[in-house]
RNA sequence: CGGGCUGUGGCGCAGCUUGGUAGCGCGCUUCGUUUGGGACGAAGAUGUCGCAGGUUCAAAUCCUGUCAGCCCGACCA
């Protein structure tokens, strides 16, 4: 047994603390490569025995708590030795999946000129939300908050012809932006981690491909870090485009809201759901409309309080009337990005609220205001509180164009305004009485819904947005002007793809799926270790015994984290090894002396005792195994 | 940008109503005891009480202003 003493540190390690790079993929030979371990006793480390008061999540929680990063300014955060490891465990599994589809990685600089901004006019475009600084001539840079303008210059800067396509390329970079309100520690940074790749297609079917390879590219890496997610269509945002999927980590904090169907397989966030269009209905035989006096009837729910007193239904006595048979017109004001400001009319169904987020997914890139008093006052067509589509419209008195939800198709019948101060119209026929100028998806997804795929019932849930990719199409190449000659000699536009992962985003949202009461709960292949070597009491021997162990498993290319310290409760120790994570727990201590060790699961909490002789096997097994 | 809350040692907090020596727990240092579930004793170190004005003999405490942070909402990848 050796004594205690300087441990036997493969050479170029310093102090045990120099492995925070990510390890070189393994040479083929099989041949182990020995990792030097961390040691507790060293490790630039300190665990907070209470929640921090500023962290809420979970996830933000106990990061800090077990020492993985620390909070310098809102939204941006340093990587302390364990934070990095993981970091660079995800980064490990991006590069290698994004590698393995032939994507080439580079590197962009974080410290961008403005020009190529403004060529695509997202200088403006981005507003606030971008780190503007000067240099000492005065000359604008920014701090880029994504970069297709880099990939798609770069590209057209080295590349002129159909023969070099397609190309895929890729970087792992920090981003910047500088968002109103950061929150929720790495979820939603200032500064974070992510990777971003662009393909350059000379065609449809040249996209296609590259999409589907990123799209299986994702699926392998999400499968790999280890938490549940989900697949769902997305709208593409500022970035503009149109195929769009988005990977979802699912967490009851998630900020992002998607609905998936109980029955097939159709998922899709809450912005890009289209409801379901029923069928027209024949409207021959039906009534007139007729307007009547509904007094004190601005709203939905007074509106419906009034019908069932004064003019309860006839045909169907037992249906009082609800807010569903009120036809709903609300109206915004769409600022487009020049500045221009046009109202807009939508109605809906008066059970619907309108969902501002898929409103504003419609509208993009122009953004929606209120329409205030000011503005019903420049339009005296528009009674407040009982319009009807009697004035909305182009070619209306209102001049107003007026949306409908899809839901309001020809031969439904409703309570709407009268387009005067207390009066409504009751047998309304869509179709008959009115048409307008098209429909829109903006009113709110319910729990319930129908599916769109296949008729059932939708359900709503929460999740975080970890991957995005889609189909970005020719609007970067078109305005930086990213052309190649075709095998004609013909100048074509290229057709870009763009694909997302939140790397520094993922670490967070895999400790929100993975932790317990008792602290982290890392999958295998991003934690900061595979095994967490803890030495209890105060013999020699079991020190010894926890040294020779670690020497042994990183000799056996194992991540090891040691708990060598001296003078340390036991208890502290088996505390900071659950709030820390790491997969499999070796534990040294008082089953020394009977000849054993033990190994316990830190997710499951399973622990058994294996004869020393047997332990480095057993744990390498245990390694291994679970990490296939 | 709206609403709410909070700024006191590295962390978590009390003190403020009613002005008068700046306190507690954790952590940190030293010594001793302890060592299988966040040990114990003793002795220590660490504070421009967010900042700036004002009132007062005297301000962490009262007044005015200001800055910052967190949470909710808006916005956003």
């Amino acid at each position: 047994m050796s004594a205690v003493g300087p441990l036997p540190i493969p050479s170029g390690c310093p102090g045990g603390l120099c492995c925070l790079r990510p390890e070189p993929s393994r040479p083929d030979q099989g041949d182990p490569v020995s990792t030097p371990a961390l040691r507790m006793s060293t490790l630039f480390l300190r665990t907070l025995r209470e929640d921090p008061a500023d962290a809420e999540l979970p996830s933000h929680r106990l990061l800090v708590r077990a020492g993985y990063i620390r909070r310098v300014a809102p939204g941006i955060y340093t990587w302390l030795p364990l934070g990095l490891r993981v970091l660079r465990n995800v980064e490990a599994i991006v590069r290698e999946e994004m590698d393995a589809i032939g994507a080439q990685e580079l590197s962009f600089p974080a410290l961008l000129p403005k020009e190529p901004f403004e060529a695509t006019g997202r200088w403006t475009e981005y507003g606030d939300n971008i780190f503007r600084l000067k240099d000492r001539k005065g000359a604008e840079y920014l701090l880029g908050p994504t970069h297709e303008e880099m990939f798609t210059l770069t590209v057209k800067d080295l590349y002129g012809s159909y023969k070099d396509l397609p190309l895929s390329i890729y970087q792992i970079q920090l981003k910047y932006r500088d968002e109103a309100r950061p929150r929720a520690g790495l979820l939603r940074g200032r500064e974070f981690v992510m990777k971003d790749s662009y393909s350059f297609d000379v065609d449809d079917a040249g996209l296609q491909a590259s999409y589907d390879a990123h799209r299986a590219a994702y699926v392998k890496i999400f499968d790999r870090l280890g938490f549940d997610y989900v697949i769902v269509k997305a709208t593409s945002g500022a970035m503009g485009g149109s195929a769009s999927e988005e990977f979802l980590a699912t967490a009851e904090n998630g900020e992002d809201t998607y609905v998936r169907c109980t029955s097939c397989d159709y998922a899709a966030n809450v912005e890009a759901v289209k409801v379901p269009v029923p069928q027209p209905i024949a409207y021959d035989g039906l009534p007139a409309a007729r307007a009547e006096d509904t007094p004190g009837t601005p709203t939905i729910a007074t509106l419906v309080d009034h019908l069932n007193v004064a003019f309860p239904r006839q045909n169907k006595a037992d249906l009082p009337w609800q807010a569903g048979d009120t036809l709903k017109n609300v109206i915004v004001m769409v600022v487009h990005p020049d500045g221009r400001r046009e109202p807009l009319a939508i109605g809906l169904p008066g059970d619907r609220e309108i969902d501002e987020k898929r409103l504003g997914a419609q509208v993009e890139p122009a953004e929606i205001e209120a329409f205030d008093e000011a503005d019903f006052a420049k339009n005296p067509a528009l009674a407040k509180g009982y319009m009807g589509p009697g004035v909305l419209g182009e070619r209306a008195e209102s001049r107003i164009r007026y949306l409908l939800d899809p839901r309001v198709v020809d031969g439904t019948v409703w309570v709407t305004g009268a387009d005067a101060p207390d009066r409504h119209v009751i047998g309304l026929v869509a179709g008959r009485d009115f048409t307008a100028d098209g429909t829109i998806e903006a009113a709110e997804v319910r729990n319930g819904d129908e599916c769109p795929s296949c008729g059932q019932v939708l359900e709503t849930a929460r999740g975080i947005e970890m991957g995005h990719i889609f189909q970005l199409g020719r609007k970067y190449a078109e305005s930086l002007g990213l052309k190649v000659l075709d095998h004609n000699g013909k100048l074509v536009t290229v057709i870009m793809g763009s694909y997302g992962v939140g790397v520094s985003r993922a670490v967070a949202a895999v400790a929100e799926g993975c932790h317990d009461e008792f602290g982290l709960v890392w999958p295998r292949e991003i934690a900061p270790a595979d095994v967490h070597v803890v030495a209890t009491g105060k013999a020699e021997e079991v020190f010894a015994k926890a040294d020779e162990l670690t020497v042994a498993l990183a000799a056996q290319g194992i991540q090891v984290i040691c708990d060598d310290r001296r003078k340390v409760s036991p208890g502290v120790k088996f505390k900071d090894a659950e709030l820390i994570g790491v997969p499999t727990i070796v534990i040294v201590g008082k089953g020394l002396e009977a000849g054993t060790i033990e190994i316990k699961d830190r997710a499951t909490g399973d622990r058994r005792e294996v004869p020393v002789g047997q332990i480095v096997e057993a744990v390498v097994a245990e390694v291994r195994g679970a990490a296939l």
